[in-house]
RNA sequence: CGGGAUGUAGCGCAGCUUGGUAGCGCGUCUGGUUCGGGACCAGAAGGCCGCAGGUUCAAAUCCUGUCAUCCCGACCA
């Protein structure tokens, strides 16, 4: 491709709407444009990278046994309704009507439709196992549309089920599809880690995400530092295993009220009091189907959510607000407790390890000291609620764990027969016994890949794509394009790297050689090869490897070799 | 949806406090000189000051509303 040919409008200041390296860079480099909030034009750049990792994920698919397919956006309001998620997917759903007045979704995910496909055409064990994928647009009103590709009101998305005849054949499934994506990002050569994972409400009992690493992800991952366990998980799964006993479990201090008035958060009762957060437990009421709840935590943690929801095995679970809690307790958010309450209390496995307390009173103004669990107070019960940090124990050896962030990439799941039960998606197996298929979900965001590429592989000058998924190879640039010989040795390297598949740009434009160099370095050609007018007097030319500091001077004859050698040397490892 | 911020030329910004002919840099176009890390000279084009009301003799500027975008929170590929 010659570059005067070439559509990659590049910006040499930083739009004001990016934040991120990798939403900057992208637009700064000509290969997006946004359209409206998450919404995005992928221009000829882009789109050659999108292709590269599209036919990545396509070939490590097929050589699982997966087989592509190609499903409807369009996806009507019946299906969904079967299924019974036109209601719960809620406000995520861009829905429409046609002219006839029915209702359709542009489709965030394929379980429906490819469930009803295949319970139609699928009616024998012999034809399971089965796994079909496509790649394609997903729609999702996202809440909020975030740093360009990495969250998106459309994206593009590769998406497989697979359809087994029982949990044992979603297990092997469950592993081609792991194994599948540690090559996929293995190969595009970027930095990840596989964590456990919440299945969350699309149910099923195991799930793993792979995460490419970076300051900028949106999770947290926490990871055991021993060397010998290979424990990691997304932070709202990371367990928390109980603390021991208390060594002296004597020394129950006697209760005692104390007149704290104003102080209503943890900090202050550190500032004021003295007491640290550690010694304190924090109430929080929270809103379970209608019904009111409290949790209490030790003062320094958080509680996490979707471990409440999970025990409780509630649809519905937010904060109470301060008039219902006052409805509960003669007392607001500042000085809650668990003494004395009407509601269900559910207690974090720390708390039943701690010893003379402090906490709210109930009542305005007061808190209690030296409060203990079982003596003062029982809960309902006592399970792990809070957030895993950094330093904790790992849950599976004697290790400490360890905090790193991280771009979700992809993610799979076991869905068993959630959807199979729904739409009915039965098989016949081979005594004759109808059975609903055993199902399973893996999705990889193809667009956010290649913003966590971008994110994770730059420099103050550009983008540094990895070799795998790079938009072109090479870039050759004549240092004047007005010197016949610069030109003509150009075009002749240009020819013979054509000639051996190799991806190349050609700098054609007549501009100064600073801006070929700059837009070379910015759009993040990995190899460049410069054409100037000392050392083609030599017969050699530059070859800067876009990683690297150091400039190489080759002679003219061996330069399509060295660059084939770089190039292999790039895809492989 | 709650909190914060911003909308002025293709991009980055100033002007707004104190109302009075809309500016700067980059980019674009023309001509010339340059030519190894975003050149220089001369000239030119390009604006409904997000949109709608209001106040005023007069609004980019003050007031009200509205829309859009970005950031922080509940999420997820």
């Amino acid at each position: 491709m010659k570059a005067s040919n070439l559509f990659y409008p590049t910006l040499r200041e930083v739009p004001s709407e990016a934040e991120i390296a990798s939403h900057q860079l992208l637009l700064r480099a000509g290969f997006i444009r946004k359209t409206s909030a998450g919404v995005y034009s992928y221009l000829p750049l882009a789109m050659r990278v999108l292709r590269k990792i599209e036919n990545i994920v396509r070939e490590e698919m097929e050589r699982a046994g997966g087989q592509e397919l190609l499903m409807p956006i369009i996806q009507p309001k019946e299906l969904w309704e079967k299924s019974g998620r036109w209601s719960v997917y809620g406000d995520e759903m861009f829905r429409l009507v046609d002219r006839h007045n029915r209702g359709f979704a542009l489709g965030p995910t394929h379980e429906e439709i490819i469930t009803t496909l295949v319970d139609a055409e699928v009616h024998s064990y012999r034809d399971l196992p089965l796994l079909l994928y496509q790649i394609q647009n997903k729609y999702r009103d996202e809440i909020r549309p975030r740093f360009g590709l990495m969250r998106g009101r459309e994206f593009i998305m590769k998406d497989l089920y697979s359809f087994d005849q029982d949990y044992a054949g979603l297990d092997i499934s469950y592993q081609k599809m792991y194994a599948a994506y540690r090559a996929i990002y293995t190969r595009m050569k970027l930095n990840y880690r596989v964590v456990e994972a919440d299945s969350g409400a699309i149910g099923g009992n195991e799930s793993h995400e792979f995460m490419v690493l970076a300051d900028s992800g949106e999770c947290t991952i926490l990871y055991c530092d021993n060397e010998i366990c290979d424990y990691a998980a997304n932070v709202e799964k990371a367990e928390c295993p109980a603390p021991d006993e208390p060594s002296s479990p004597s020394k129950m201090k006697t209760v005692n009220k104390i007149y704290t008035p104003g102080l209503r958060t943890i900090q202050d009762l550190v500032s004021d009091l003295g007491i640290s957060a550690q010694d304190q437990v924090k109430t929080l009421m929270y809103s379970v189907d209608g019904e009111i709840v409290a949790v209490v935590l030790r003062g320094d943690r958080d509680l996490n959510e979707i471990k409440l929801k999970n025990f409780l095995n509630c649809r519905e679970l937010f904060m109470a607000d301060e008039s219902s809690v006052r409805a509960q307790c003669a007392a607001g958010f500042g000085s809650l407790g668990p003494l004395g309450l009407k509601a269900k209390i559910y207690a974090d496995l720390e708390v039943a390890a701690m010893r003379n307390f402090s906490c709210g009173a109930n009542e305005d103004d007061y808190h209690y000291i030296n409060v203990n669990m079982g003596r003062d107070f029982v809960p309902e019960a006592v399970v792990d609620l809070r957030n895993a940090v950094e330093g904790d124990l790992c849950p599976l050896c004697n290790g400490n764990l360890q905090a790193l962030r991280g771009i979700e990439v992809g993610h799979i799941f076991k869905l068993g027969t959630k959807y199979s039960d729904a739409l009915e998606a039965g098989y016949r197996t081979a005594d004759g016994e109808e059975k609903p298929m055993v199902m399973g979900c893996y999705g990889i965001g193809i667009s956010r890949t290649l913003a966590a590429a971008v994110e994770q592989n730059n420099d103050n000058n550009g983008i540094i794509w990895p070799m795998p998924i790079a938009p072109y190879h090479v870039i050759i640039i004549p240092v004047n394009t007005k010197k016949e010989e610069q030109m003509q040795a150009a075009e002749d390297i240009y020819e013979k790297l054509i000639r051996l598949g190799v991806e190349v740009i050609l700098d054609d434009r007549d501009e100064r050689a600073g801006v070929k160099f700059k837009d070379a370095d910015l759009i993040g050609i990995p190899v460049k090869i410069t054409i100037g007018p000392k050392s083609l007097q030599e017969k050699q030319v530059e070859v800067k490897k876009r990683w690297a500091d150091d400039t190489e001077l080759i002679d003219i004859d061996k330069v399509v070799d060295v660059i084939c050698a770089i190039i292999k040397e790039g895809m492989e490892k």
